[in-house]
DNA sequence: GGTTGACAGAGTAACAAAGTTTGTCAACTT
DNA sequence: AAGTTGACAAACTTTGTTACTCTGTCAACC
């Protein structure tokens, strides 16, 4: 359950553990995750079991490994599109539809939602995981790229909305392709984003900032 | 599986089935879903089971039944507090802010997502399964309420985001109150709702109607 | 329209035996 | 220094068995 460096002494090798990395991802791509044995993953990679021992302290550590790669990468790649727009819509919108594909064309996260989703769903939609937290972390990051002055209330209500819909386009596809997702999103929540008014039009019913 | 009628020839009185239907609702969320069984509902209801059998032709008959009242009496609420508004926004405000009340309200809703999130959750998000295609039926219908002439792409996309959304929320309670979020969501969609453009705004990214 | 009690078959719980898998050792190789 | 092998107890799964509860239906009765 530790974060990092569960190293002996020195540092092991980068490319060994990588090559274990990616041998733990492949099996559980083709295989499942409930079905993950450390015995396979060491076949997958070429070595013996007691040497991913050497690497990694336990099967929940590599594990955890996996996820901390995958999701840094994920998390990478949406920053990246996102940077270098102008107009807020622009990189929210980009940001948006770089999740989008990604999440779409991820081959862990596919296979498990399609084999395993009564153990995936639960954890990815519940609000007080930790799933949901990370990712409205990055969609506040996005936002505050193309908008850093935005009022705090507006950032959070909008992360939270970015976040619960993309976990739930991630969960199960949507008709539309990504681009029209994508545009259609940042062009609905860029006006309410961009306004100054805590709540964009009085109404009828309270409204507790 | 039948959805109505399984009396036998003339018609047994509504009460007795009603009376039936309220025990299996209370029961069902005192004791949860799994170890629901037609002898405790039989019990609650004050009559026999076999009494029981004589108004649903099985167990899955009766907890259809139980379903298919709470989510009319829920799309009726919904629709009603969306009626008799002027303008498109207010209505969809809201319907959005009595179905998350109910939603959040929901004495059985409430307890099956806390105590059984791994059978009920997979249900509800799934997009391939009954629940969204209903809501977002529902949704459309509200929609359409405020907004007869609007354009069949706008609808389905803004109908498909919003009952995302409204699961989302069902699921895990926001930190906003319901008054925030109905009005947040309303202010956000309406103005791309009541645009005649296919799409918002032209950008960099390709965009398929 | 309602009640009771009885009953076969389906489904679930409990649990022990058999089999995997995990995590750790010490001894050995390159 | 990094890796390999085989051996091993403890933890966990799977499998098969048995006992139980629940469902759905019966016929006889108010």
């Amino acid at each position: 359950m530790e974060p990092l460096a569960p190293l002996p002494a020195e540092s092991l090798t980068r490319s060994t553990r990588d090559q274990i990395l990616n041998a733990a991802l492949t099996t559980a791509t083709t295989h499942g995750i409930s079905r993950l044995s450390v015995g396979d993953v060491a076949k997958a990679a070429g070595l013996s079991r007691q040497t991913l021992y050497r690497h990694f302290t336990s099967k929940d550590d590599l594990i955890a490994a996996v996820v901390v790669q995958e999701t840094s990468t994920l998390i990478e790649q949406v920053i990246r599109a996102a940077s270098g727009f102008d107009s807020p819509q622009d990189s929210l919108e980009a940001g948006f539809l770089a999740a989008l594909i990604a999440l779409r064309e991820h081959p862990l996260l596919d296979q498990l939602v399609r084999t395993e989703p009564d153990a995936l769903i639960p954890l990815l939609t519940t609000g007080g995981g930790p799933v949901m937290s990370q990712v409205r972390g990055v969609v506040e990051l996005v936002i505050l790229m193309g908008q850093p002055e935005i009022d705090s209330g507006h950032l959070r209500r909008t992360a939270d909305l970015l976040t619960r819909l993309l976990i739930s386009y991630a969960v199960s596809a949507p008709d539309d392709s990504p681009e029209v997702i994508a545009n259609f999103v940042a062009a609905s929540l860029t006006p309410v984003l961009t306004a100054n008014q805590p709540t964009p039009k009085i109404s009828n019913t309270e409204v507790q900032p």
